[in-house]
DNA sequence: GCCATGGCTAGTA
DNA sequence: GCCATGGCTAGTA
């Protein structure tokens, strides 16, 4: 495991209850504000996860971005669980969950 | 060569 | 809707 790889998943696992980051962000906090894609990959490599919570993780626009197959209801199940509302059956709002930097 | 991005233009309405 | 981005892995040598 790369340092900056367990940055990555030392920030995702401080995402508070009930709300949400970017890929971007999550990839800014750790030092390469470029890397959003590495994020998604390193996230996608764990997703039978080490307690990650992973569906705290959004695009930029706040849309929930898995394929159906993988785990489209399973991520907005858990956010709705944690009190997270859901807009247009696939997004959040990020002026009210997106973690403040 | 992968990837669950992101930021930009082109081009429609 | 295009494509640059980047850290990592797989898989060859």
């Amino acid at each position: 495991m790369t340092p900056f790889t367990e940055k990555v998943i030392h920030i995702i696992k401080n995402i508070p209850q009930g709300k949400v980051m970017t890929y971007g962000q999550v990839a800014r906090l750790a030092g390469s504000p470029r890397a959003a894609r590495q994020v998604v990959r390193i996230l996608h490599s764990m997703s039978n996860n080490h307690h990650l919570p992973w569906h705290r993780v959004v695009n930029v626009k706040g849309e929930i971005v898995i394929k159906r197959e993988d785990g489209f209801q399973e991520q907005k199940l858990n956010l709705e669980a944690e009190g997270v509302e859901i807009e247009n059956s696939n997004k959040v709002n990020l002026e009210t969950y997106q973690v403040k930097e």
